[in-house]
DNA sequence: GCCAACGTTGGC
DNA sequence: GCCAACGTTGGC
C-alpha cells in the first residue's frame, strides 16, 4: 500500500464537497509528473487531501477506489485520472507552516517543489504528518 | 496583488 | 537542442 497527497484549491473543489460527494473522479490534472504518480496508484492506497491557496493545510484523508483510466476532461493528450473516495477528516489539519517546521519534512513535496499537485508520501512523511494531526 | 518557481512553447 | 518568452500555480 502506498500514500500520496493531492492537492486542491478550496475555491473550486474543497474538501467539504469532497465529503459531500463521497467519491470523485480525480480529473484535470494536466502536468506529466503529477499524472504518471496517479498512474502508480494502486486500489486501496491512502491518499491526504491538501488545501491550496486559501487554506493551505492537509485536511482529509481519502482511500483510492479505481486505479488511473483515461480522463474523460481531456480532450486532447494523454491525460489520466483516479476515482477517489473520502474517508474523514483528519482529528487536527496540518498546516504547511507546520510542516515546514518539522524536521522530517525537510524533503517534501510540499516543501521541496510547491508546485507539483500529486506527491508520494513517505513512510517517515505519513508518520510526521500523522503525528501532527493527532490521529 | 505581487512575484518566485516551474513547465511549456516556439524561434533559431 | 538551446533558450527566451510566456503562462500558471501557489505562497506570502
Amino acid at each position: 500500500m502506498n500514500r500520496w497527497l493531492i492537492k486542491s484549491d478550496p475555491e473550486e473543489y474543497g474538501w467539504e464537497l469532497m465529503q459531500k460527494d463521497k467519491t470523485t473522479l480525480w480529473t484535470g490534472v494536466r502536468n506529466y509528473q503529477a499524472r504518471n504518480n496517479l498512474r502508480l496508484m494502486k486500489k486501496g492506497d491512502e491518499l491526504l487531501f491538501y488545501h491550496s491557496n486559501i487554506d493551505m493545510a492537509i485536511v482529509g484523508l481519502c482511500k483510492l477506489n479505481k486505479k488511473a483510466q483515461p480522463d474523460p476532461t481531456a480532450t486532447e493528450g494523454d491525460w489520466s485520472c483516479v476515482e477517489i473516495k473520502a474517508i474523514r477528516s483528519l482529528a487536527k489539519p496540518v498546516t504547511l507552516s507546520q510542516i515546514k517546521a518539522h524536521e522530517d519534512l525537510q524533503q517534501f513535496g510540499l516543501v521541496r517543489n510547491a508546485r507539483l499537485s500529486v506527491m508520494p508520501v513517505s513512510e517517515k512523511e505519513w508518520q510526521a504528518i500523522s503525528d501532527m494531526a493527532g490521529e
